[in-house]
Order: structure tokens, then sequence, then C-alpha cells
RNA sequence: GGUCGCGUAGCUCAGUUGGUUAGAGCACCGCCUUGAUAAGGCGGGGGUCGAUGGUUCAAGUCCAUCCGCGACCA
């Protein structure tokens, strides 16, 4: 009899699962897609519409995609999917970094494992197929993730086309007069064996030895000083190994000096320091004598201490009291501002250090140093130990300890890196105006959040010039040119740009590949170039091929536009490629390539630390799709607010499982209630929509407007909270609890339940489109059963449709005047919830249809009037069986709850008065029978 | 060390131009439901809004200092 009459209700049916099955799934839809040519579909639907073109950063070729490059493509999907619904046209054209030296340092470990050899042409070859591996790997796990993109015309830095373009870039650079070589001080990786670019340090604590040590002055009265003992100047330094390379101390021509005697010995130190050098030191009784400004000192010659050398006393305005003793030991091969000093005195850019990081055997360093290496292993660095002993044996050293500081290591093998002078090839900042030009053209950008215009301005005002040449193979050539017999050095634009032309047609392994002379055949060779020519065997430094990129793709691809209207990258690419892109940009086209960039932070783990790539543990992107699928982290991306620490966690992982839980089920509540409903015919217009359903379309209004508004602010996580609001909050516990009455019981086409069924279509529409750029995977799948009732159609994709612009009848004044009536009732409904809930533990009853209610107040009482006005509708909104009213003058708005009386309705659950005959489904409240005989008009 | 950002319930976050007893979701506890059911509903506990001063009739909200965390830079 109970499942008789259960049968006739108009219970909902889908086919729209409960359980996502994502990660088997989602696949499978990818397919799908695929196979219809979603992409293409989209960018046919807006052609001839303006373009969007967010112009795609490119991953680094070297390993699985991290969960950090992820959240960076997930960005930039979702932003094009809405721009695309928002009527842009949309190309996405992504990219591959392919040269460089991790590559070259992966493939070179492998090499030697395999106790192989190869000429650096093979590396080349090793090292392109090392990164055409990963592109195809990580191209499948960018796909995997919901991306699309014009992948068949995917850019790769090491393309011909795209090498020809970085050196028709260069080719450029040169013709401006920016490019020069010069011996100069730069960041020198040690095991790597490579000049290294600002982007490639990072810094780390650091223990390293701090040293004072006395420099003999043996002729102070040329400088008319007269101290009581012998004279040393003593210095400070934190690397005792560049003091073989010393020529040199410099004293700030401001500060004051004096002479400290103790003993049998005078130093001479800044004033200002003089009490934390005698502490240091250890000098108890020290008594000072003589006082002199560092100016006066200028060319007071003080000995090396272990090298037959002079070291004259220079001066310079970097010099500071913050430590030390004012006295700066001076290595222009060590050090860029004591290189820039050394220019001024005429001093040798010295660097005694070789490439492998041991001392050379120059006849000058003592043959006790000779081999010896700076680079440090396991804390031990046997050239500072060396030296130290040189400096005992002279008696220079008066004091040596632990010193921690934060100090530069290289980014790939961990390891402190190295100031060294050597020639290299070099972009002038400030060569024709290049960095004004740069800063102007940050001032045209939008910066997004603002305070990336100040970091950009930062990285490009106090950028030294840009050392532009790496002595790796695995890159794009610099097509310079050697004299064996000079050691000139031969760079011609001309030339460049015949190289480009022939690196375009063969690849960059043509240089490797090809002779001088064929080299040169046909170009245009200037008329001062010897014959005796050696082709350079450097490559340019990466940053600038990812610096080209809007070159090579933005300015070349007949769907794009340069320049781009979007760059999106993480905050650190303000060093790394917005700037590199800026300068190479600045230099050839004389304005940004961008017109908006766009930040985001990083992903950290529960202690909110970085979750770094080179880091031991891989988090992998592939590894969190195989747990939760796509849609998961998608919807992970978007709840989070990326513009600062972006936290990951399987605590939170957990949480946005359930949150998509919730908006699945939410979705088969509604799918499984139209199940019966054709718009065509069944809807009701939204004038003569009930009061509920009323209420419903103005929420879902300002839903779709805050989401809006969110998304064209890029602060997805707000649409992401307000939609997770709307889904458990105005869906679920409110208007789907209080429709299942109307939806279930009344007869299939009464027009209450018509009216919320239209109402729920209207809902259902909207608010898939909105969460289509969130969640592709399951917005496709609940469109395809809401327009075709299969999983699968070709005829339609939720992402072929507009973005939701609700009417405006949704939000006239009789819907905002509904809208008002049901949010106050609402409101009000903790009236009855506490009390029945009372009654609840203490088991007098269960659901909430089992209550009957009596509100009282005083008949002026505005909520009171409110509640009387909707009489019987009011049942429905509380979700109890009965209501009724008794005015009591003077009173405040109150509830009586109290268990129904009457009979319970074995079909609606409701209590009525008294049950009625329903012929074979025997008895049931009246409503019910009403319904009844509605949908079956036979019995 | 410098610059910037952040610090509100166990977790993720809202808190508009300073203005009623500081909110939401999730998690937790209790109850109900079993006709959204590997679902749903109701109720509840839980926060001295990083700390300390200050401005104000009134401060999570403004100012100062400090502490902690992070990023970038040196």
């Amino acid at each position: 009899m109970a499942e008789e009459l259960k049968d006739t209700l108009n219970l909902p049916v889908t086919d729209f699962p409960m359980r996502a099955g994502l990660a088997e799934r989602e696949p499978v839809r990818i397919a799908h897609w695929e196979r219809l040519g979603l992409y293409d579909a989209i960018q046919a639907r807006a052609a001839g519409k303006p373009a969007f073109v967010l112009h795609d950063g490119p991953p680094f070729t070297n390993g699985d995609v991290h969960i950090g490059t992820a959240l960076n493509k997930l960005l930039k999907d979702a932003i094009l999917r809405y721009k695309s619904m928002r009527g842009f046209r949309t190309p996405y054209v992504p990219g591959w970094d392919c040269h460089g030296l991790p590559i070259e340092h992966k493939v070179m470990k492998e090499l030697q494992a395999a106790k192989q050899s190869l000429d650096a042409l093979g590396v080349r070859r090793a090292c392109a197929q090392f990164s055409a591996g990963f592109i195809e790997k990580q191209r499948g796990q960018f796909k995997r993730l919901g991306i699309l993109a014009d992948w068949k015309s995917e850019y790769r830095t090491m393309d011909p086309a795209y090498e020809a373009e970085i050196l028709g870039g260069f080719a450029s650079f040169i013709e401006q007069g920016l490019v020069y070589r010069s011996k100069k001080p730069v960041y020198w990786s040690i095991p790597c064996e490579t000049a290294l670019a600002e982007a490639e340090i990072e810094y780390q604590d650091k223990r390293s030895f701090s040293i004072w040590v006395a420099f003999p002055v043996p002729a102070p009265a040329a400088k008319g000083l007269a101290p009581a003992h012998p004279l040393s100047v003593v210095i400070w330094t934190t690397t005792p190994w560049t003091l073989p390379a010393n020529l040199a101390i410099a004293v700030h021509p401001e500060l004051e000096y004096v002479e400290v005697r103790h003993g049998d010995r005078s130093f001479l130190v800044a004033a200002a320091l003089r009490d934390a050098f005698v502490a240091a030191c250890g000098l108890e009784g020290a008594v000072d004598g003589f006082r002199v400004t560092g100016r006066a000192l200028e060319g007071l010659v003080a000995r090396h201490p272990f090298i037959d050398r002079a070291s004259p006393v220079v001066l310079a305005d970097y010099v500071t009291t913050d430590a030390g003793t004012g006295c700066v030991h001076t290595a222009p091969g060590h050090g860029l501002e004591d290189f820039q000093t050394g220019n001024k005195y005429g001093l040798e850019p010295y660097c005694p250090v070789r490439n492998d990081g041991t001392y050379a055997d120059d006849g000058r360093v003592p043959a006790a140093l000779v081999g010896v290496t700076v680079l440090e292993t396991d804390g031990k660095n046997p050239a500072n130990l060396a030296v130290l002993e040189l400096l005992k044996g002279a008696g220079a050293l008066l004091k040596a300890q632990g010193f921690n500081h934060s100090y530069p290591h290289c980014w790939r093998s961990k390891t402190p890196v190295i100031f060294r002078a050597m020639d290299q090839w070099f972009v002038g900042l400030d060569r024709g105006d290049l960095r004004q030009r740069a800063l102007k053209a940050v001032g045209d950008v939008q910066w997004i959040p603002a305070s990336g215009e100040n970091r950009i301005r930062g990285a490009v005002e106090g950028r030294p010039d840009w050392c532009i040449s790496r002595q790796r193979a695995w890159g794009v050539p610099i097509p310079a040119f050697t004299s064996p017999s000079t050691g000139e050095s031969y760079l011609d634009a001309g030339v460049v740009r015949h190289v480009a032309r022939q690196v375009a047609l063969h690849g960059g392994d043509w240089w490797w590949a090809s002779s001088v002379e064929t080299i040169l055949a046909g170009a245009p060779v200037p008329a001062g170039w010897p014959k005796d020519l050696r082709k350079g065997t450097d490559t340019l430094d990466v940053w600038i091929d990812s610096g080209s990129s809007h070159l090579a793709v933005c300015a070349k691809h007949k769907d794009l536009h340069w320049p781009a209207d979007l760059y999106l990258e993480g905050s650190d690419q303000h060093r790394g490629w917005f700037q590199s892109s800026l300068w190479t940009a600045v230099a050839v086209k004389g304005a940004a390539p961008y017109r908006a960039v766009l930040t985001h932070g990083f992903v950290v783990n529960e202690k909110r630390q970085k979750i770094s790539k080179s880091d031991g543990k891989p988090q992998t992107a592939d590894g969190y799709v195989k747990k939760y699928g796509a849609d998961i982290i998608r919807l992970w991306v978007a709840s989070e607010n990326y513009q600062s620490d972006i936290p990951l966690s399987d605590a939170i992982f957990e949480h946005v499982s359930n949150q998509y839980r919730g908006m699945r089920n939410s979705l088969r509540y509604q799918l499984g209630n139209l199940f019966d409903f054709d718009a065509a015919k069944d809807a009701v217009p939204v004038a003569r929509l009930s009061a509920i359903d009323r209420w419903a379309l103005v929420e879902t209004a300002r839903l779709v407007r805050e989401v809006t508004d969110a998304c064209e602010r890029n602060e997805f996580h707000r649409a992401a909270a307000a939609l997770a609001h709307f889904t458990t909050g105005t869906l679920s516990s409110t208007y789907h609890n209080i429709v299942k009455d109307r939806l279930y019981t009344l007869a299939p086409a009464d027009p209450l339940r018509r009216s919320t069924q239209t109402a729920l279509d209207l809902i259902l529409r909207a608010y898939l489109r909105v969460i289509a750029p969130f969640v592709p995977f399951t917005a496709d799948e609940a469109w395809s059963h809401l327009v075709a009732k299969a999983e699968y159609t070709d005829a339609a994709s939720v992402h072929l449709q507009d973005w939701p612009a609700p009417p405006a009848d949704w939000e006239d004044e009789a819907g905002l005047a509904a809208h008002a009536a049901c949010a106050r009732v609402q409101a009000l409904a903790a009236l009855v919830n506490v009390p029945l809930e009372k009654m609840r533990q203490e088991k007098k009853l269960g659901q909430s249809l089992e209550a009957a209610v009596v509100v009282s107040g005083d008949p002026a009482d505005a909520d009171f009037r409110l509640l009387t006005g909707l009489g019987e509708a009011l049942a429905e909104l509380w979700i109890v069986s009965a209501v009724s009213f008794v005015p009591t003058p003077g009173s405040p708005l109150a509830c009586q709850v109290d268990k129904a009386g009457g009979v319970r309705c074995p079909r609606s659950w409701r209590w009525v008065p008294t049950l009625v005959d329903a012929g074979k489904f025997g008895m049931v409240s009246p409503r019910c029978r009403t319904a009844l005989l509605a949908k079956y008009p036979q019995s």
C-alpha cells in the first residue's frame, strides 16, 4: 500500500550520477571534446569578435607538470573560458621553454651514467630529445587538466623558426649598439661551469669565515701619517678566498679613520667601527692615535699580506659602517662594485680562479694555492683554509670567526656561487636610453595587483647590464667570431641576420655543424673583418629565448596580436619573464609587449612554506588529478585567493571535494526534478511564478551579478565563495528543501509545480554557465543531461553558451516584493525552528511536518502582517503542516509550536484534520486526492 | 638588512566609506529524516578579530610600535 502511494509521487528521475568518478570519467569527456573539436568550435563561434590575447609563458620542459604550473595554466584556462563566454575571441597558443642549463645538466648526468661522452652537437641532440619527450608528457598532463588550447600551433623555443626570431631580435639589439663584450664579474656556478643570470640565483643561509686582516703600510709618512708603531690598514671580509685577487683597499672619502695602537702595532680603521674592531680582535688596552678623513688616505700604499704586490687605498662611496672596519678589501675580478672602483683607478679585473673553481698558476698566485678549489663542499672550503694559513704565516690574520649570512647559490647545483670576471657579451641597458624607455613602458601597463608595478620598476631600475652569454651548448648560438691571432671578437647585425635565415631553415645545430666558411658564405661580412676567424661557442641566455616569445608568437601568429592583452604568471616573473620580455620588446618594438600583467603567488604547504619545483619531493599535478580529478583541482584554484600564498594540503582538498559534492548534488536535484518538464510547453511566465520561485530567481540574478563582478576583477575566489553560498544556502537548505513538497506531491501539471520547474530550469541554465569556467567537466556533463537527457551529446556544450544575463523582469517590482517577503520569512524561521528542535530533542516529534504553528503578534506589527498575509503559504515556507494566527495587540511576534492535530496523510505526510477517500489509493489528504485524480484520470 | 604582502573559530575565507550581542562554508557534537539517501534538514559548542599603545562618543575596520609568517630583493 505504502509503496503504491510512493509510486504516485513525482520523484526525481535522472541518470546524472551522484558519485562523480572524476578521475575515471574526465578522460572520456576530454576524448569527447577532442572528437567534437571543442577548441575550434569555441573559436569559430566567436569569429569576427574582438580578440582577447592571453600570451602563454612557456613552462620549462624538464619534468612533469608541477602543481604550481598547473595552477598557472588553470587560472589562464578559467579566464579564457570566461572571456569566451563574454563574447571575445580567445585564441590560446601554448608554448614550451626548451633550452637551458637544467636540461643540459640532466642530460650530461645521464650520459655520464651511461659512460658516454658526446661533442656539443651530440649533447644538443640529446637535449632536444629530452625536451621533446617532456613536451609530450606535459602536453598530455595539461590536456588532462582540461586546458583548452591551440595545441597544433604550440610554440617551442627550440623550433628553427623560433630560434631565428630570437636571433632577429638579437640582431636588432646589435644594430642599436646595445651589445658589447667586456671582462666583468658575473655570477659563476662552479659545478655547472657557467655564468648565471640573476634569475638563476637563489639565496640561502650559509656559514662563512669572517676575518680581520692587516695590510702593512711601509711608508705612512708619504701621506703625512705619523703612527706610533708600524702601521697596518685592517680590512674585514667574509670571502677569504678572494684575497689573492686583492688589488686595492677602499675607504669612504667622508668617513673619519683612526689609528688604534696596541702592543707594538698600529692599526687604521674607521673611527665609528673602532670599538667593534677592538672588541672583535681582542685588543684590550688599545689606545687611539691620530685621526684622518678617508679622502686624505687616497693613494696611501699598503702591501698585500702574502703576495709581493701593492694594494693602494682608493675611495668609494659604497663603503659603510654597518660592519667590518670601514676599509674594504677590493678585488675588481670578484665583485661588481670592486670592478667599478677598479675601472676608476685603472685596476685590471684580475681573476686567478679558473672555470673549474681552482686557482690558476699564473705566476702571481702563491704555490700553496695553485690548484686549490674555492668550491665549498659540506661546509669546507679548501681555498679559505689555505688562505687562512698563509695569512697566519704572514702574521696578518688578526681574527677569524664563523659568520652566518644569506648568500647567493646556484639554483641547480645548490652550491654557493662566486663572482668571477671573464669575457662575456652584455646588453648595455643604459645605452640608447633603453632603461628610461623601459621604465616609461612599465607605466603604460596595467599591473594586477598594482603593487606589481613597484616590483618590476625596482627590477628594471636596479638591474645591472644584462650578461647574455652562457658557456653552454644547449641554446641558441651567439653568432660571434674571434680571431685567434689577435683575440679580438667580431659580431655584426648583418651576419647575425644571415645566420638567422639559415637557422630558420636548418635549426640551431647548423651553427655547430658548419664550418666558418659555410656559415659566412653569402653573408654580408663587414669589410674590416680578418680572414682567420673562428666561430664562438657561447649560447644566449635562455631569458632571451623566452623573452622573445612575443616576437615569435604574438607578432607572427595570424590569430593573435601584438602587444598581448594579458600575461599571467607567478610573481617571481617580475624579475624573470616579465622583465626579459619587456627589454626585448622595448628594444625591438619600442613598447611593452603586454597591456596588462596579472601575477599570482606560490603554492605553499600546510606550514605555509613554498612547494618548490627543485625540492626533493615532486608535487606533480598528475598525482592530484589521479586522486581527486581535474574539476576538484580547478575548484581549488578558483577558491583560493591567488594574490598571496596559495595553501595546499589534503585537508584543503577534502574541503574542496565536499563543496564539490554539494554542488553536484544540487545539480542532480534540479536535473531530477525537471525530468517531465518541457519549457516550450510547460513554462509559466515569470510574472505568474509563485513567491518562493520569484525569490529564487532574484537570488540567482544576484549570484550571476556577483560572479560576473568577481570575474571581471579576476577575483575568482569571490566567485567561488558566492557559488558555495548559493549552492548550500540558497538552493539546498532553503529553496530545494521548501519546494520538495510541491514537486513531489502535486499533480504533474499543477501550476505551482510547473512554476517551480520553470524556475529550476531557468536557474540551472544560469548556474551551469557560471560554473562552466571553473568546473568545465561537471558543467558540461550536467548541461548534456539538461538539454539531451544523456551523458554526452554532440549537439551542444555549455562551453559554447553565452555568459548568462538575467532578464530584467526577474527583478521587477513584483519580483523584488516577493523576494523581500520570502527573505523575511526565512529570517523569522528561527522562531519556529528553535522550539521545534527542542521538541525533537525531547522526542515529542520528528519531522517538522509533524508540527503546527500558532503565530501571535500585534496586528499592527509589520512582520505579523506579512505572515498573516501569506496565510496557508506560510506552512510551506516553514515546512510545517499548519499555521494559524492569533492577533494579540501589544505583544511581540511569537510562535507556539505544537504537535499537529488531526491525521497524517500517508502520501504527503502532512497532517490534516481528516482524510478523504481516493478510491484504489485509499484514504489521503484532500490535496493528494486532487493530485491523484489529475494524475490518474481513469481511476 | 631593504621592499611588499599576510596574520579574524580546528580548516578555507567574508567583514563594504570605523556604528547594534563579529559572520559563512567545511569539520566537530546532538537530534531528525530515510520519497535528493555513499544524500537532505534542524540545533549547538567554538573566536579577548597576532600583541601593545593611540585617535574617536564608537575600531576587526584608522594611526604607531612590536611579534610571527611568507614572497621578492641585497
